[in-house]
DNA sequence: CAAATTTGACCATGA
DNA sequence: CTCATGGTCAAATTT
């Protein structure tokens, strides 16, 4: 039903004016069951099929930490993040000659950054940095990997913004207890419901360093593994770029992908849907790769993410201005710049039955000069829990009523000692079901808990990444932030 | 030649 | 109900 709506198209007729062609084809156009997909996940019959379910699975997941989740979706969010890699090339058309002129090439990857890109595993299996997405990351679970995400983003310096659209009310409150116990709850809603939602999103606060922009200009944007086909390709009114629609390959899988690139070729925000059923396609073929042998293989081409950002949404933000209100006003930390405050609510209602699967969204800041735009990262789920959890510690430090919601937010610092990382948790003034979180910082260790062993070792990521912290400076006017309100892109119309 | 991509138009959904 | 916006398709084009 709805959720599909879009997704499966429509009956459609096709075009008069079209002479040739057609006809009689559409009606028949199926893209991609997203509901088969759905099925597929939240069927939690298929143990070992579970790809990432979303509300089950995460709760397996958990604990068992099943790999396929993790693996999808630490891949999916390192695509989302833009994996450096080399791999190249393929921009095929834009990129290729910004890259020669624009700073794109001239990007020093910096090792800093390549982490966070680096994430997917195909590209760098031991990288040196590669702490928390080292190939077992693959192990990790969902929340993990998120949290992971989430990290390096911070790393950035930025921002991430979970909105469940159903969350029991118990959940913030669970939040800071066991994890699993909560997710049980969200799973079992999940199941039943399946119009659950959620979306991360994670603005890099700026990124003022070059290098971070250069690094990601890399050419190779995000090239996460997985072979795309572009079908289509759209002017969206927020952003004065073209938007390009891609959508995986693989037979069934429904994952599709919005790449949004500016003039130059830089891509300014990446929204990844759905998760992968399958396994990438990677190669992984050490350093290069031999040539293919496998059958699947990724290609590559894919082009993506490129670069820099640039920043024209801001305009669209500060219209909206939904941004969460990220400062508290007298929250302990100043981090939150001051930034919009007013805020209104975030979320807004988000009715959208169709978004369901999981959307990433990344943007990258570009910053081909200073760009304050920062980038971020949405991802949308059915699971929402999964994302909720990240399996880190967090003890409250603080509840507060911000402006533009009724509800409070409560303020979480992880637990660890030397870790800086922060998180407030909200429900969304529009959507007492949504539950926003926003996740400040990176972990500089590794995730707790968790139950499994996480023999690897671990810290080393993070901790001079970035010192930073995350918080927005102020770059430069006011768009500087605009993290949760754009939970839903279709806002306002500036007509 | 084939595959992938491009581009315009149609359709669906939301306001 | 109509308009606006976004998304997808499908043929045409390009590599």
């Amino acid at each position: 039903m709805t959720e599909n709506g879009k997704d499966h198209q429509q009956p459609k007729q096709q075009q008069p004016s079209s002479p040739s062609k057609s006809l009689s084809s559409r009606p028949t156009t199926i893209t991609l069951p997203p509901r088969s997909f759905t099925e597929t996940f939240f069927s939690s019959g298929a143990p070992g099929t579970l790809g990432f379910s979303p509300g089950p699975m995460t709760l397996l997941s958990s604990f068992f930490s099943d790999s396929d989740d993790c693996k999808s979706f630490s891949q999916l969010l390192a695509g989302a993040i833009a994996s450096p890699n080399f791999k190249t090339p393929d921009d095929k058309s834009s990129a290729g000659d910004f890259s020669s002129s624009s700073s794109l090439s001239i990007v020093p990857p910096p090792p800093m950054f390549s982490m966070p890109l680096g994430l997917s595993p195909v590209s760098l299996p031991d990288s040196p940095g590669f702490g928390l997405f080292s190939p077992q990351g693959f192990g990790m679970t969902h929340q993990q990997a998120l949290a992971q995400v989430t990290a390096h983003a911070a790393q950035a310096n930025s921002i991430m913004h979970v909105q469940p659209e159903y969350s029991t009310p118990a959940m913030s409150s669970t939040f800071t207890s066991t994890p699993g116990a909560h997710q049980q709850q969200q799973m079992v809603r999940s199941v039943a419901d399946s119009r659950e939602k959620i979306q991360e999103l994670s603005d890099f606060s700026r990124s003022d360093q070059r290098s971070e922009s250069s690094s990601l200009a890399v050419d190779k944007p995000a090239n996460d593994g997985y072979n795309w086909r572009k079908y289509g390709q759209k002017h969206v009114k927020g952003s004065e770029y073209p938007r390009s629609y891609y959508k995986c390959t693989h037979p069934n899988c429904p994952v599709k992908k919005k790449v949004e690139r500016s003039l130059d070729g830089q891509v300014t925000e990446i929204i990844y849907k759905g998760q992968h059923n399958h396994q990438p396609p990677q190669s992984n073929k050490r350093g290069k790769d031999t040539g293919g042998l496998n059958g699947n293989s990724n290609s590559h081409g894919n082009s993506e993410l490129d670069g820099n950002v640039s920043k024209e949404r801001d305009r669209k933000d500060q219209e909206s201005s939904q941004a969460t209100p990220e400062h508290v006003s007298g929250m302990s930390d100043s981090e939150e710049d001051g930034d919009t405050e007013a805020g209104g609510e975030v979320d807004e209602d988000e009715p959208d039955p169709k978004r369901r699967s999981t959307e990433v969204r990344v943007t990258e800041p570009a910053s081909s000069h200073r760009t304050v735009s920062e980038p971020r990262i949405i991802v949308q789920t059915t699971s929402e829990v999964d994302l909720l959890d990240d399996g880190y510690r967090w003890r409250k430090y603080g509840q507060k009523v911000v402006k533009g919601n009724p509800y409070p937010r409560s303020y979480y610092k992880c637990t660890t000692a030397g870790c800086k990382v922060r998180k407030h948790v909200e429900r969304a003034a529009a959507d007492p079901k949504a539950v926003i979180t926003t996740y400040e910082g990176k972990h500089n260790h590794d995730v707790p808990a968790a139950k499994n062993s996480s023999h690897n070792t671990v810290n080393s990521n993070a901790s001079h990444l970035k010192p930073q912290t995350l918080e927005k400076h102020a770059s430069n006017n006011s768009n500087s932030q605009q993290p949760a309100a754009r939970l839903r892109l279709k806002e306002e119309q500036i007509t």
